[in-house]
DNA sequence: TGCACTTTGCCAACAGTGTTGCTTAACTCG
DNA sequence: CGAGTTAAGCAACACTGTTGGCAAAGTGCA
């Protein structure tokens, strides 16, 4: 249960069974309704054979269980299988600056427990507040039902940070926190009371783009706006985050370089011209203007799939969900744009907490 | 040697065999020195005998030589391996609207044979253009030294186009052309006079992409400005395409919402912009413009390295190459932006021909 | 009711991958 | 010139998915 590798890594055969399980479990997940062996043969290409022996394997983990039969097609009637959510579970954190979410997620994406908590990256030295955050994953573990395994914490912050090291960079007005080894730390401190080896830092943003019913392949785009602006890119199904964790910047994107000077220096950036509207207190004007970004976005990397999230949105949504969909309809007339779809992250507040939760499973599990 | 399939795929022991045979050959391509057994080792992860069974397998084929020794470092010293350029050879085509160039290029990336000749989407049926192009093919792959096997056929061309179905969607005045099986009739009549069972279809722009020395990892934006202004992607080392190949659509990124109307019926588009600046012989405005849309995306995709090219580009590259960069340092003025490199394309105007060419090999020998 | 047919899933033997343990080859260094 | 070090290969091995054959459990028609 390494950390994700970058660089391109030979395979061998254990790599092999893992991603083949990797992959059929994550079929399973995909349909709620179960399916049969023949099926998972079917939509991987593998042998029903293969996957009989796979499916075995994972019986005996207790991952998978045999749930009931299928209708007949002519023949045998299809053994279903489906998802054991309680096998596993793992710790979301959303970690703020004053605040910070932690919850426990089952397999099947069902919140066991959600508790929110006053410590956040301002509330003092850094070694203090990771080690009240382990104190809260070793709470939140305990109502993880017997036998589950825990998986792994999840932390989803505001950026920059790097994905690699897990730690922060430069975060503003917080100096000690530059470098910190905020994943290290919590890793070890938790590695010493629980067996919870795999704790994963990532963007806000990149996780919340996670909190939402999976979509193996095809391009999403998580757009948040609260006391700032990003995204979160799903690219081919996976979280895009470039070399060095920075993708996403979407908010500083220029419209208008003679535009109002904004916090990063630049003029007319997009997160300046929403920011600009907000403070006038309004909405539409900056929904209009999210909604041309969204556009850029939609066509210069053909997604799919767009999700709204953080409290500005929630404050109107129905703006903002009809003013990006009418920007992509104004700019992008084109019949094969016309399948876009708009909608509100459907974890709501908890988007970033959830999606850490995911990020630890979809890990764990190999995530394709 | 099957298309690339989108969705997710079980993997068999030949599949593990292919992708760790592409990975060692795909390492020997990008350092041209050479290297040994225990590097590949090394860099793969693999244990060195596994290196020498699959360099064994390469050595029979003929993919790789021997090429001498290294120096030692305190033992036995190692022996190089390098890539049998003349092993195989791919055939690059850039389908323009009057002309096409048709290159014949080696595993090495050297151009063995080059013609341009006057056939183009706009000079006749569809079924007539794509037979002279499949002569022009036959007269190409005549120039491939004895033994070289011929990967296959790659045509770069201006999209709207579909990488999957192999055929172009509404091109502009082309209605003839809208769905006809580009890639299919020509694989058909290549099928019949040659063992030459690959044909893949592209935008001018992705392919163009490939056209510079493999970076295995890490991101690449190739910008090309000169009827239109488009994009290549190479994301995490690979084409980014998006569900339905319109990824790239980098000229249609509104900048200034009130700005001159677009072809695509858009205000303010970059493209538009660039090109009235053209119009009024002002390079110097189309390149800043260009800078600053270059920045957007360096800032959006976490891109490492940006290259340039198009006929208006070369018609003044130190003007765009020095407002690219001026524009990313002032808009990405922290640290980590520093090492973004800003470089012309180093195969010139032959760039799409080279890359399409490029993307048959990549895809022939794994491509990981 | 009985029998042919279809479909599902498993048992056993198999081919072929990378891994492990050990040996041989080739060079540096004292 | 011998000890130490690094590179590469040989043989046995563990384990993967594949292949061929077969039992189980249904449907459908006479």
């Amino acid at each position: 249960m390494g950390r994700m590798e970058r660089r391109p890594a030979g395979a061998n055969l254990a790599g092999l069974r893992d991603h083949n399980a990797a992959l059929v479990l994550s079929l399973l997940r995909a349909r709620a309704e179960g399916g049969s062996r023949v099926q998972l043969a079917a939509q991987t290409g593998l042998t029903p054979q293969a996957v009989s022996k796979i499916v075995g394997r994972l019986l005996a983990d207790g991952l998978v269980v045999e749930a009931g039969r299928g209708e007949s097609t002519g023949g045998k009637p299809r053994t279903l299988l489906a998802l054991r959510p309680e096998a596993g579970c793992a710790v979301g954190i959303e970690l703020d600056r004053q605040r910070s979410t932690i919850l426990l997620l089952d397999l099947a994406g069902t919140t066991l427990r959600r508790r929110s908590v006053d410590i956040g990256l301002a509330s003092g030295e850094p070694e203090r507040v990771v080690g009240a955050l382990a104190k809260g994953v070793s709470q939140a573990v305990r109502a993880a039902p017997d036998g589950a395994k825990v998986l792994g914490v999840g932390v989803g912050c505001r950026g920059p940070l790097d994905y690699e090291t897990g730690t922060l960079h430069r975060p503003a007005g917080l100096p000690a926190w530059d470098g910190f080894p905020l994943r290290g730390l919590l890793e070890s401190l938790l590695d010493a009371s629980l067996d919870v080896p795999n704790v994963l830092l990532d963007k806000d943003t990149n996780v919340a783009a996670l909190a939402a019913p999976a979509a193996v392949s095809g391009s999403t785009a998580y757009l948040h706006l609260a006391d700032g602006l990003g995204a979160g890119l799903l690219l081919n199904g996976a979280v895009y985050r470039g070399a060095r964790t920075n993708a996403g910047e979407f908010g500083h994107q220029v419209l208008q370089p003679d535009g109002p000077r904004c916090t990063c220096g630049a003029r007319g950036c997009l997160e300046a011209l929403c920011m600009a509207a907000l403070a006038d207190d309004d909405p539409r004007t900056a929904a209009r203007w999210l909604g041309i970004g969204a556009a850029n976005l939609v066509r210069l990397l053909d997604i799919d799939r767009i999700l709204l999230g953080g409290h500005q949105i929630f404050a109107s949504p129905d703006v903002y969900l009809r003013a990006v969909a009418d920007q992509i309809a104004e700019h992008l007339p084109e019949p094969e744009w016309q399948s876009v779809q708009v909608s509100l992250t459907p974890a709501g507040a908890s988007a970033v907490a959830v999606g850490a939760a995911q990020l630890v499973i979809d890990s764990a599990l190999g995530g394709i």
